[in-house]
DNA sequence: CACGGAACTC
DNA sequence: GAGTTCCGTG
């Protein structure tokens, strides 16, 4: 058979990243690594296929974030049959299977739009993203939400300006429309909602665009795209597991997510809430500069990093405006219990593929394609049933979840290698994921009394009362 | 083209 | 579990 079934047909034997600005981690190009399945996942294969840019005729990020159109969906189907030795693959076959992911959440119709997909980033980074995570996390339980700060009683200043400070370019809490709304629409169960809009990585929005929208920053796109703190959306990472290291007991999520794939460039990122942390739990781990080098996962060094830094907006960041938003966030249900406060790295995969050459250009369309991971859940807080594309809410789960601890390890090595925070990641850094560095350092200088980690641990106990009293 | 049920495979 | 294949429906 015509089958090549070589899993790297399309993947690179290296790991590395491809492209600046495009963390795909190690295991995104491994199929093995494919979360519950040791073959190639479709959504993966889109990936993949997305960053490259001799795809870029067949399938190409367009549109909103996350949203990709598949210009000639015979030969997606075509490249995915051989993928996976299916000879007599098509596009009404693929398409089946990526309207399962419908209900996976990890991806979802653009309807309206011929072949367009989007993927759920948010679920993504809800998964992945701690800050997000956060919401759930002690540091935000109770209601607090970021609400403008109209709101949100337990939401101290302090914490919203801590909040505020990961994401400088997000709306200002002090508006009304901040973090985090209180779904005035949907107060369900879950209470208020991360405002995912406020993500630009999360949004839509953006008009087409070549490379992922999150690709598409605000600073300089050629070299490199710096993300601050290296966060992309459109890693890999966030849907990728693999490469993490173990999960500490109890977590709620995959190992998968920890071990960053992001490593290379998340990790090395000072974690915005470092300073919050507590000395014990703010030192990172290690694995930060070997990053992207072996792609082996890593475990650093023992020290099993649990948060992956949350991916900063800061391309986003211009983002919405020029971006799009849109992109509907994550939540994670597995509300059996949270586990207690993983990190909760986050990652998105989407890499934009800068183009060398020309696709295979077999026929024409436009398309778009989204990401995501199975394992992930990606909710789509929006609509849960698929398409929603604008404002996804961001439901934050009970706190319970993070309330043990919070998981904010970072891993700190050598960020102080980093460059200088101010200044914008524009410029270009030797390596892509080396200039990584939060746009503006978050400046966090909160009281002890209010610190964070303070207030974890409040939290916890808090939670772990509530555990008690309803068991 | 898009959706989703159902049976089936790996 | 994650598709693959087939198919009826809109």
């Amino acid at each position: 058979m015509d089958c090549n079934c070589v899993s790297d047909l399309l993947i690179p034997p290296v790991p590395a990243l491809w492209t600046p600005g495009i963390a795909f981690p190690d295991w995104a190009y491994k199929p093995e690594s494919s979360p519950g399945s040791r073959q190639i996942q479709l959504w993966h294969f889109i990936l993949e296929l997305l960053q490259k840019e001799e795809y870029n005729a067949v399938i190409a990020w367009q549109g909103d974030y996350g949203e990709f159109v598949i210009k000639d969906p015979d030969e997606v189907a075509r490249q995915w049959g051989l993928r996976k030795c299916k000879p007599h693959m098509n596009y009404d076959k693929l398409s089946r299977a990526l309207r399962y992911y419908y209900n996976k959440r990890i991806l979802h119709k653009t309807k309206g739009k011929r072949f367009t997909y989007k993927f759920n980033f948010s679920k993504v980074v809800l998964v992945n993203y701690p800050i997000l995570d956060m919401a759930n996390s002690p540091f935000f339980l109770a209601q607090n939400h970021f609400n403008g700060g109209s709101t949100a009683p337990d939401c101290t200043p302090e914490v919203r300006r801590a909040i505020q400070s990961l994401f400088p370019r997000l709306p200002d809490s002090g508006r009304g429309t901040s973090l985090f709304d209180r779904g005035t629409a949907a107060p369900g169960p879950d209470g208020d909602k991360l405002r995912l809009d406020a993500f630009p990585f999360l949004s839509t929005g953006a008009p087409c665009y070549t490379k992922p929208p999150s690709l598409l920053g605000p600073y300089p796109r050629n070299p490199p795209f710096d993300y601050p703190w290296g966060f992309n959306p459109y890693l890999p990472g966030a849907f990728s597991l693999n490469n993490c290291p173990k999960l500490p007991p109890g977590s709620l999520y995959p190992s998968q997510f920890y071990p960053n794939p992001l490593q290379s460039s998340l990790s090395q990122l000072p974690h915005p809430f470092s300073s919050l942390l507590p000395p014990g739990e703010a030192g990172g781990g290690e694995r930060g500069a070997a990053g992207q080098t072996g792609g082996t996962n890593g475990t650093a060094g023992g020290q099993p990093v649990r948060l992956c830094l949350p991916p900063y907006p800061g391309s986003l960041l211009m983002g919405r405006t020029d971006i799009g938003n849109g992109a509907s966030l994550a939540e994670r249900e597995r509300g059996e219990a949270n586990p207690p406060g993983t990190g909760l790295s986050f990652g998105l995969a989407a890499g934009t593929g800068t183009g060398r050459q020309s696709p295979t250009e077999r026929r024409g369309g436009v398309k778009q394609d989204p990401e995501s991971d199975s394992d992930l859940e990606i909710t789509d807080l929006s609509d849960s049933s698929s398409d929603n594309e604008n404002e996804h809410d961001f439901n934050i789960r009970k706190a319970s979840s993070l309330a043990s601890r919070s998981q904010i390890v970072l891993d700190g090595k050598k960020r102080s290698a980093l460059p200088p925070v101010s200044s914008p990641p524009a410029t270009a850094a030797p390596h892509p994921l080396k200039s990584l560095m939060p746009v503006s350092p978050p400046p966090l200088s909160l009281p002890l009394s209010l610190s964070p980690s303070v207030a974890l641990h409040e939290k916890h106990r808090e939670t772990e009362t509530l555990k008690m009293i309803h068991s």
